[in-house]
DNA sequence: CGGCGCATGATTGTGAACAATCATTCCTTA
DNA sequence: TAAGGAATGATTGTTCACAATCATGCGCCG
């Protein structure tokens, strides 16, 4: 038997974390209801624990819960949107420099091995996976880098980034550039912090130019103070 | 009546505020046991609020949930302690930035009675609320920004710190340094960018300076491998 | 014909009883 | 006397039933 115990997540986090990948395979598309019976019986397990379920992807911003009304898979504004990349601007160039740091062969087989599946799924023409597994590749970099508040809150930002896509991207551009995880790996692996830290940059910058961000949004009127 | 609309927090998020509260001022040390049933009836609920709220608190970092034996308030190591002052260190210049360009004479006054309330509670003595109001300052500030990300993250940072300070701080010191805020924000007032960031990261670095985190940490010891 | 209001069904929110697990104490035994 | 182990009490985890609330559709009235 297994003496040492290893720590196997509770029913709640597998729960969450089926509904994030979801999400970030862009099954579940932003808006949509997640009604807590139809969960359940997806799941097979009580109510109780969906609803538990939901209010920690709430706190992590991915569903929104409305009173007496049920959750919602977030849909981010546009505002959220350029907040949120520029959020990540400032976090990842820190992240590169820890991770070059502190990684040792270990740490650069799993982000070669994660590349690797990113390539995979990319030859498979596997839009859903490639997505999903972009953004893993951020939330991998994270927690390499040793930062325990830093990597919370990319596990946060990266699922929303793939809302963010599922809303905002121009669907026919491949949306996910081909090879700029690999060069952020090589540099990470040559430690040229300022390459990386560049590379990671203009990564970022160039999904966001990706978007269709335009000012044009459907601004979330305040109907209270507008006949004020 | 009230016609408008006012978006009244839930039952638990009361509940959480005031754990928040407690732990903030130092009326809940680190490492205490939350018990479902005390706090229930304390709040004069049920268990199944309190215990909603114990999951969103252990979502913000503030409690550690252990299964089937309970919550109990986070009690960060030294080496949290100092990824989190780093991350605050890469976190808060940016806030100051973006407040400098945003506020407006609404916020800047916001700001200006915060500080008061701080000064008021440094002439009562009351170290309690002093520490508290402290930490507050940097969640406005961090509101104020207009980063939903930046502030989410901060209104939990903050609390933590407060943690950090009640396992680390010497106590007799006066911990928290006298006119350090009202600089900052006099910086921000005049629009002096360079200087209100150098300002905070003088101050940053000056709590965490204050802090006793010697290297002499109690090691958290793997005891698996270490006779594997 | 259109809009308002009420009844109805569906869904969320809450409480309480029950089951499972853990910590403590006491007893047994070597 | 100390170690091991089982009974006990306390606490957490889960289920289920019920209450509260919201959305839908129907009918009534202007």
């Amino acid at each position: 038997m297994n003496t040492i115990a290893k720590s196997e997540k509770s029913d709640i986090a597998l729960i969450a974390e089926r509904i994030t990948n979801a999400v970030m395979e862009h099954r579940l598309p932003p808006g949509v209801k997640l009604a807590e019976e139809r969960l359940a019986e997806a799941f097979k397990v009580s109510r109780t624990k969906v609803r538990h379920a939901l209010t920690v992807l709430a706190k992590e911003g991915l569903v929104t819960l409305y009173p007496n009304r049920g959750a919602f898979v977030a849909s981010p504004s546009v505002q959220d949107a350029r907040e949120l990349f520029a959020t990540r601007r400032l976090l990842e160039p820190e992240v590169v420099r820890k991770v070059i740091d502190r990684a040792g062969k270990a740490e650069l087989r799993r982000l070669r091995a994660h590349i690797a599946k990113e390539a995979e799924a990319r030859l498979a023409n596997d839009r859903r996976a490639v997505i999903k597994l972009s953004g893993e590749f951020h939330m991998l970099l994270a927690k390499l880098s040793g930062n325990p508040y830093i990597s919370k809150l990319m596990d946060e930002l990266c699922p929303l980034t793939c809302l963010i896509i599922a809303l905002y991207d121009s669907p026919q551009t491949p949306a996910c550039p081909e090879d700029e995880h690999i060069r952020i790996v090589e540099a990470i692996e040559l430690k040229d912090e300022a390459t990386a830290v560049s590379l990671m940059l203009h990564h970022l910058q160039h999904v966001e130019n990706e978007l269709k961000l335009s000012v044009d949004e459907k601004v979330d009127i305040d109907w209270e103070k507008m006949f004020a």
